[in-house]
DNA sequence: GATGAATGAGGTTTCATTCAT
DNA sequence: GATGAATGAAACCTCATTCAT
């Protein structure tokens, strides 16, 4: 947690609009590790003040409630879940004649990878806390659906046009593609953090396994 | 909740076994119930006690703290996840010529299935507990590992030396096919529980997909 | 405070009434102590606790809001405030031919003297509180209206009938009366605690005043 | 509250004195509003400074504490609510032959009445806060004696003299045409709000009823 | 074994007040 | 003068746990 993840430049770059105080930084930045750390309900405002070296008043005058910055952490982080599927230009990319498949794949896992090596504190809060907050997953809906569900949609409906892909119904390609990356994300994080894996390697098996279960 | 499942059927037999009175079997019918529904932490032996019928003090007359009454409830359904695994016979199983690893795989899946649709409050406890509990993930790994683990092996090795499937690491295969089942059973379950979901045709694609990702 | 007052015994009784635990006895003899000197917002839970000799956590165990609290203290003042109107057997006093409107208001202010002596700390509660709380505000109309004052409706036309009073709306006649005796009785106690009153003589006089001033 | 009230008037008028600024205004319109509505311990001076529109810490540059507020709001209106009697030429008004004690009832309770329709709220947050603020005791025995109670026992001696009304001693002479007068007020105001009061004739009736109750 | 009143530590939240800007 | 972020004490309330009955 010493290096400069993507949610911590985040924090830094609110900031700079002008939108979070140096308190307010580190009142975010001590409630996401406490947060995926010993998850929401298990955490007491107390300890995100001693951790943020701020007094606990001060918790409140930023977030009525606690939950209140629950949701102010975890609530950015779904909009940027989904980002790239509401790219303007995604079109232009699906147009270039050599693009295949594949290359579109890797792209993809490559760009979420990155997101979720420097997300995964919150991404482990949003997932432990999606499940007991009704708040969050109105937000989540919001945010996935329906401009997101429609690109890919558009995406897999493109690649089966052309020959590439497997005809299912494009949620069921989705789902399976991201099960299997999914799978190995978790993993490797989660279940096994321990352990060395070739990240490499696994990863190309991978994505050779979603190919050939996907090949027509 | 009304039909009888089968962890409630569990919690019969370990009566009959006289392990369980009937004010516990009513205590961990209720402490399932609200851990499953707000989360361990969020969850108070009060509201348990309420549900359950019981006085407050009656849970810890027979569970010493909140925790024990925690493990006392996940810790059976570990050893029956992976209980399929670790059958005496399974060897003769795969003595058995003319079993196919399409043939394993179906079985597998539709005995995991039933487990899963009758354990879903158990596997989400378990599931969404496991991160802040040490003591659950010591509890885990001494399930899964080193029994069930070697008997895996043995048996992806066992398709790989009859040529059906590709020759990955064993636990590369295995978490490849697992997570596209786990995949499946969470989108429909925990992510989309409104959407009405055609299961046969759904599960048959997905098994489609995994033997070819799989095949040689 | 320390000869038993009407509203300690009123405690007792609801003990033997199996109604009122020994430390809920205390509770609610400190809350009303502390509610009459300092008023309900400016009392604090923790004085209440620590006054009644009891953590503060069994406060809550009786009652679970403070608000609670001060219902359950005041509420029953209420029906006994207007308790002598709706005596059943009130019809065979006004009956009696010799009773005239001046032996009737003598027994009722000396009946309701007694009562507001003895229950001082709890008038001066509901006064205090009634203007800021709607729920007491609703209790208390349910107590008066409408039994209580048809009850007084009945026995101001009584007399009225027998031309001992003059013929005002029967309302008018009770706030008129009311007024005056309310008047000393807050002058009394609550303006010039202080001060030696002659109490015999000043009460006849307001006696004689609101009989002078009905007299037809 | 939108028409120009009287204490809303007396705010401008300290204001031309250059005792109060344009935000002090707003603080103490907004002070008054709420203490009336909640009680002085049940409001916040966040909720005060949301109202006035000001920062919480304009008002502490004012008002050292939050007492001090209460106080600089009602001290005011105690010299007013007294001022009729200490009127520097009311010797003159007495000397005149015709005037009867009637007509100095009417008077008097006409110029009241205009004083406390107009000094509403300060007066409820006056008779509220009183009991317990023993520095509010002090200033209003500093009002109200002895001044004006000697001026109170002169005007009724007077009257007595002429034979108009019975020989009570002064001060219960007040006592009993007071509590007819508040007890109107009271009623109409606090307790029946809602209902619709033919105000004349009441007012009329309770003349009437206390110059009765006083003739000789 | 079962109860539920009692506890006190600790939870979230509010508050009057201060102070650097 | 005015601001409003910051404070920390204290408010109300919840909780897991204990224990006399």
């Amino acid at each position: 947690m010493n290096e400069l993840n993507d949610w911590e430049k985040l924090i830094d770059e609110e900031n700079e609009d002008g939108k979070l105080t140096e308190k307010q930084k580190r009142i975010v930045k001590a409630a996401i590790e406490t947060f995926a750390e010993k998850g929401y309900s298990a955490t007491s405002t107390n300890e995100i003040a001693r951790k943020a070296g701020v007094a606990e008043g001060t918790i409140f005058r930023h977030y009525k409630t606690k939950k209140d910055l629950l949701i102010a952490i975890v609530a950015p982080v779904m909009s940027r879940l989904v980002a790239p599927f509401i790219i303007r230009d995604l079109n232009k990319v699906l147009d270039k004649k050599h693009e295949t498949f594949e290359a579109f794949l890797r792209a993809m896992i490559e760009n979420r990878k990155v997101f979720i090596k420097q997300n995964l504190p919150l991404l482990k809060i949003l997932i432990q806390e999606i499940p007991f907050h009704p708040e969050l997953k109105v937000l989540f809906k919001k945010h996935v659906a329906p401009e997101p569900l429609a690109k890919i949609k558009q995406l897999i409906k493109h690649f089966q046009e052309k020959g590439e892909i497997i005809d299912l119904p494009p949620y069921t390609v989705m789902r399976l593609a991201a099960s299997a990356v999914a799978g190995y994300v978790i993993a490797q994080n989660l279940l096994e953090p321990e352990i060395d894996w070739d990240d490499d390697t696994e990863m190309e098996q991978t994505i050779q396994f979603v190919l050939r279960g996907l090949k027509r």
